[in-house]
Parts: C-alpha cells; structure tokens; sequence
DNA sequence: TCCGAGCGTCACATAAGTGTCATGCACCAC
DNA sequence: GTGGTGCATGACACTTATGTGACGCTCGGA
C-alpha cells in the first residue's frame, strides 16, 4: 500500500517535477492545480499527506489549510506547506496555520522526501516505516526479515534486497538489467543470467512451506511480484 | 516502441551521462556531438524528441533550433534546450527560439527525465503512457499485461509488440512492411507472411472467450485495430 | 586455520515462442 | 460461374529463454 500525496501546486513544472519525484519514492500522486481543486479531490479519497503551496489561485493555501483542518475526516491529515522565499512569515513558521511542516521554495527533492516521510511516520508509520506488505509476505527493514504467513522466510542479502526492490512496485515487471543495477548496483559487472539464479533463490525460499509462487516470469522482459495469471 | 531520442552535446561526460540514464529510462538514445552532426542524424531518422546544448561547436544550438523548426519533418519535434547557468536570457526564458523548454546545469537527471516525459507526453502521449486502451482491450507496459473486458490476455513477447504498435494509432492500416519495421525491427530479415501468422496468433488471443476480432484485414494492403464494418 | 553461508557461473533440461510451409477458403475481376 | 491472388490456419521443426542443481570461490567468524 503505497501513501497517497495529494500534491496542490499551481506551478505546472514544480508540479510535475514532485509528481515524479514522489512518484519515484514510491508515493502515488494526485494533483490539483488550485485551491478549490485540492478540496475536491480530498474529497473524493483521503490523502495521507497533502503537499500545499502557499501560494494558490482561487482558494488560497491557508483557506486550503484551514478547511481542512474543519473536516473530521482531515483533521489530522499532515499538511505539508510549500513556501516561496520571503512568504516565510512569523505566522507560517509558528505553524499556527494548522500546516504540519513546511519547506522553502527551491528546496532539495531529498529534503522534502525527508520531511514527508517524518510526517507521515508520525501519522501512519505503516506507511513508511522500514516495512513492506505483499499478499501475505511481509519485509522488515529494520529487523531484515521476511515473514510469509507469519513464518519466518530465510533470504540471503542479496535475495532480500531483491525482494525489497520488487516489493516496492508489485506488479511492475522489470528486466534483468534493471535488477541488476537496482539489487547490485550500478555497475557490477556479473553475468545477468546471474539474477535468473537469485530469482529463484528468492521463489524457492518464499515457496517453502506449499505457498504459491509469488513472482511472476515475463519472458524476454523480466520479473514481478505479482499473480501468475 | 522506445520513444527516441537524440542527445546534441559536445561535452563528452554530459553526453555519456544523459545516453546512460536516459537509456535506463528507457528511451532509444541517439549522440551528436555538435551542431553539424546533429542535424545529419535527424535527417536519418526523425527523433521523438531533441535534447539540444545551447552552446556548441560549428553549429550554434540556437541555430540548429532554428534550421530544425524550417524543416517540414521536425518542425513540431519537441526540443528541450540545455544551458548553462548564466546563458539563461531573455531569449533562452521566452523560449522564442523555438525550443520547447529549457534545462539549466547543471540539474537533476529526474528533473530532465521529467521534463522530456511531458513534453513527449504533449506532442506523443502514445509513447509515455504506461497503459493504452481500445475498446475493451488494455494494453499495460509497466506490467506487461493485456486484459479484455477486464480478463487477461496471455500473449507472446512479438504479439505484444505488434499489438502495442496497433493500438497506437487504432483504426489506421498498415503494411506488413511497416509491422516489420516496427516489430520486428528494421533490419530483420524475416519472411513478410510471418506477418500474417502472428496477426493471426494475436487474433486468436484477442478472440478468446468469445470475444469479436478486433483485426480488420485490409486485403492487399495491410492489417488495423478497428471494427470490421 | 577451518567452516559454513552466500555468491556467481556453468551445463543441461525444459518450456515457450518463432518462422515456414502446405492447404483450403474468400474475394475480386471478368 | 471461373480463375487467380491474397489470406487464414494448423502443423512442425527449430530457436531462444528460463529453471535448476552442482561446483568452486570468497570472506568473516569461531
């Protein structure tokens, strides 16, 4: 399940530039360029974060702010403000707007990704903490340890980064060139039949104790965490 | 199927650099190093899209934007301008030089990478989009899956491909020459009937569970997705 | 130093997909 | 109708891609 970043920013470049990014880090984005926009579409699903310029057409960032905070079903959704130079009043500093944190326009793609996984650990930390969720497989990041169906699944490093990495994006199928740089880095210079081996490492561990196989073969494309099917 | 790209830069690390990340992102990368050269490789092949450095040797960026914007076949091909912090005039701002928008270095590869997929996204949807739909049928690349009214569609990698071509542009006919070209490759020498033998393959597919045949065969000219009428 | 966990390769078995062909039907022009 | 060309399709021999067990190597810990 990945966190759902409703992004309301009238600046199309600034837009599709987080889209991406965020998308990237693993968030599933939705934009709204306007104010009134941002309401509707909180309206529509429940953002688990909302990223706010301060700056909007039609209903202003801190109208946005404060209707939200009205609505009990977004009352204690974090609220991300995005600030341009010179906007940083008293008033948004103190955060009495009812935003959660803010950020100063130009700022580093990794410092927002920061700030928003701060945010969103405090709220829902399933969310971003160090675990991952597949059907029944559960990775641990920071116990590095694997679960399917409560029972322990022993990998190697390599098999867990591997999981990891598909576990990020179920469903999407990624070639063995992709894995390659993504689980051994850039530039590793292994054979890539190499990954065939680990991929079935990694099934043969999931599959222990008559589970199915989890990872689906594309052939002459790749693999992904997905159903057969 | 890649959208294709060509990369104008005359510093050899950029260049290396940009046709590295840009190839992992999966586009077809194609490398100039000056102004002359760039413009002898459009004529070869038309791109999907032109990564430009402002400045270069014997051929100014800003002129090859021009030449390229008089020619018939590049004159809507999205350029996207790389310039150096300082070079940013007015001119380069407005973008009156024909470009279609700008990069300052030195920047962020996902900010570029971004920055192409909207462009590409403005004049080529077809080549961004991760899903394509017609009719019943749709087609998604990132998971490699073909469903019909929501039931998956087993298909082989070729039949993929052509379906893929197809559906980028439904209801316009074309050759076996050109499926060759686009699916096979353009210089695959295979037999022009083997054509008709995956179009058939991929009918089938297409058919099962009682579906209509979503192939019109245009006799002596070719193959399109569209109702038979 | 010895040992076991992991890793990367290889070789071989198997599965999946591909290109050709032969055959028969469909369609078009007379 | 009729002849001829184009197309659809099943069969099939052949390629290619993938799954997997075995093996030797490395490295860190006992």
């Amino acid at each position: 399940m990945k966190p759902f970043v409703l992004v309301v920013e009238d600046e199309e470049a600034l837009a599709t530039l987080l889209d991406y990014n965020l998308d990237k880090e693993g968030f599933r984005v939705e934009r709204a360029a306007d104010g009134e926009e941002g309401l509707l579409k909180v309206e529509e699903e429940t953002p688990d974060l909302i990223l706010l310029d301060w700056m909007l057409p039609k209903v202003s960032g801190v109208e946005v702010c404060r209707q939200l905070r009205a609505r009990p079903e977004t009352r204690r959704t974090p609220i991300l403000m995005l600030t341009a130079r010179g906007e940083e009043s008293d008033k948004v500093r103190g955060l009495d707007t009812g935003a959660d944190d803010y950020v100063v326009k130009p700022f580093a793609m990794s410092e927002l990704t920061a700030r928003i996984r701060a945010l969103l650990r405090r709220t829902r930390p399933e969310l971003v903490d160090e675990r991952l969720e597949y059907a029944d497989i559960i990775l641990d990041r920071g116990s590095r340890r694997v679960t399917r169906s409560g029972r322990n699944v022993h990998l190697g490093p390599t098999e867990f980064r591997l999981l990891d990495f598909l576990m990020q994006r179920p469903g999407r199928v990624f070639s063995r060139e992709r894995l390659m740089d993504a689980v051994w880095g850039p530039n590793t210079y292994v054979e890539l039949r190499t990954v065939d081996v680990h991929v079935g490492r990694l099934r043969k561990a999931l599959r222990d104790g008559g589970h199915e196989d989890p990872i689906r073969t594309v052939r002459s494309a790749g693999y992904s965490l997905d159903q057969q099917a």
